[in-house]
DNA sequence: AGGTAAACTGTAACCGGTTACAGCTAGAGT
DNA sequence: ACTCTAGCTGTAACCGGTTACAGTTTACCT
């Protein structure tokens, strides 16, 4: 493998001007240009990226943490960083952490290493070296962040989201209206939960409708916990007439468990979803839900890393996404 | 940022130690290494992994090019390339071609110039700099791949897994099936479509059936093309009583258009995919298949990758991962 | 022709690790 | 006391780029 010394030996030049060649081509002769020109295809040399980036002490890789790379809606999160990420120049470093705090910061050493210049996080933990008062690599937390951190987040207002749904489910005639929540635990590290389940009960409360307990069902995001959810809203007696699901997955389960029990959607019982992933539009019936702007949300959150990186820029800052109601045919008045 | 000459300096050893202690421990001296720990501590010093990859001249990380990093099973593939990545120490570098061969080159750079040690490609083209007896950098074919490439393949036995699918939907008693089948293209960079539909035509010759064209759609995998395919399939005179499509995705999509022309599914007609994926289980009906084992092919890839990387091992070679039919209840046997 | 500025070029230090090699020390064996 | 060896340590070269700085050439002007 030929480095710039070989190839400046070939050229009868010296190996600052090929490295002049290489990054500033109008400050070398045409002379030399060429017989550097000549001598880079004689040896087929490429420049090692590895040298250059050590001497310059950057690494030009970005690092995403995402707690489940397999689903799409953070894949396409994933494609926006890319995006941007490829335009700047920066490489992206994939951290599948599957929800291990461990493995999380065991990729957070990358950063510290100086292998990545800097993380966004799809989870919403604190990373490893956390303090109040910031954190001492560029970091944006998108997707699912944790109130007031000390560091700029991406992504939708939750709550508004979820009380758009219901409030559209309450617009129809609704009155006992169910929610299958996703994960939740006390320690608050299931913003998105606890903030979607805020705004169902926001929008019951500015309705003056009772929240019904047992028209709450726990789940974890996945198609199945949906289905299962189903038999519980058959198995009552007095049962709600509209579900709101806290992603689409589980409103699809949800849909399929439901039809299994007898039960049709939306005669019977209306369904919503949330996040308007493909599968949405094409479910029997197509899903009432809302949009979230998955690649714009992997855009901004790369939008902003770079900014970091590259100048000053607000340490922390939140930034939050419109989402949209998509109305199509899981909902519809209820009967009497 | 303190380096390893800080460290040296405020523990009185030299470099060397300092460096021997952090890859080497047993071969330092207890009393020095004890200084050493305590000026890494005081210091909160982190070696400069850009520095040692650049003397190593290795970089740890490995380049995984895929057409689109939004489709599910992709991201389950690339899951398990990081997966066994992981556990040998190796980064993924992701590169979001999105279908452009321009792109792709760009990103083939990052080997070239020894920002990654190895490429694992999940689209069917050869790479850049490639040759009939090989290809200069460590380089793994996975998913869609080319026959008689020059490097090592990874994927399924498309062409075994589509005609197990169309015999199923002959032992049911269908005589007329059709297929919507994925872009295709002279040039054979489409190989599994064109395996796929090997594989389907294969199996209606076994059992004398007649392949009508007017029973073959394009599409494109995604749900839309399945919807829009079931318009030409209602509008037939002569419809064929079963379809294959070369994807769960177009499935999916071909169900929904079916009912939307008041075709029930499987009375009317039944319906086969491909893929196994999640939603599979439940659409409506749930859907036939194949189960195509899309972690394990990436875990098979980066295996494969691992061992060019570390050692000898064949620079070509097929790796045909099993599949397995998966009967749901969108195939029955024709009505009459 | 001589002077000056502009354009170009080369030398060598530098980035922060690793490691070959030689030197030193301590303890064991005689 | 002397040798020998094992164990540990330090010096300095090295990896392959970049770049400050000084030196050289060229072009232009009077």
């Amino acid at each position: 493998m030929s480095s710039i010394r070989d190839v400046a030996k070939k050229a009868n030049v010296s190996v600052a001007t090929v490295s002049r060649y290489l990054n500033n081509p109008d400050k070398v002769a045409k002379k030399s240009a060429e017989s550097v020109e000549a001598a880079i295809d004689a040896l087929s040399y490429k420049p090692n990226l590895l040298a250059r980036n050590f001497f310059k002490s950057r690494s030009y890789s970005i690092l995403v943490l995402v707690p489940n790379i397999a689903n799409p809606f953070f894949s396409r999160v994933i494609r926006g960083i890319e995006d941007i990420g490829q335009q700047h120049g920066y490489a992206v470093l994939l951290g599948d952490t599957r929800f291990s705090e461990e493995r999380e910061a065991e990729y957070f050493q990358r950063v510290e290493t100086r292998q990545a210049e800097g993380v966004i996080q799809l989870s919403p933990h604190h990373p490893g070296d956390w303090s109040d008062d910031g954190i001492n690599v560029p970091f944006v937390n998108a997707c699912e962040c944790l109130p007031e951190a000390p560091y700029p987040t991406v992504n939708i207002d939750n709550a508004d989201a979820a009380k758009k749904v219901v409030t559209y489910l309450q617009s129809l005639g609704h009155k006992s209206i169910g929610c299958i929540i996703g994960p939740i635990d006390e320690a608050g590290s299931t913003p998105i939960t606890i903030e979607r389940l805020a705004g169902y009960k926001a929008a019951m409360r500015a309705a003056n409708l009772e929240v019904n307990d047992n028209f709450l069902v726990n789940g974890d995001f996945s198609l199945q916990s949906g289905f299962d959810a189903a038999k519980h809203y058959a198995n009552l007696a007095d049962r709600p007439t509209a579900v709101f699901c806290m992603n689409d997955e589980m409103a699809v389960g949800l849909i399929q468990g439901l039809k299994a029990h007898g039960l049709r959607v939306p005669e019977d019982i209306s369904v919503a979803g949330f996040d308007d992933i493909d599968f949405a539009q094409f479910s029997d019936p197509p899903l009432t839900t809302v949009y979230q702007p998955a690649e714009e949300i992997g855009r901004t959150a790369m939008t902003v890393l770079v900014e970091m990186l590259t100048g000053s820029s607000p340490k922390t800052r939140r930034h939050t996404l419109p989402t949209e109601l998509v109305v199509r045919e899981s909902t519809a008045p209820p009967r009497d």
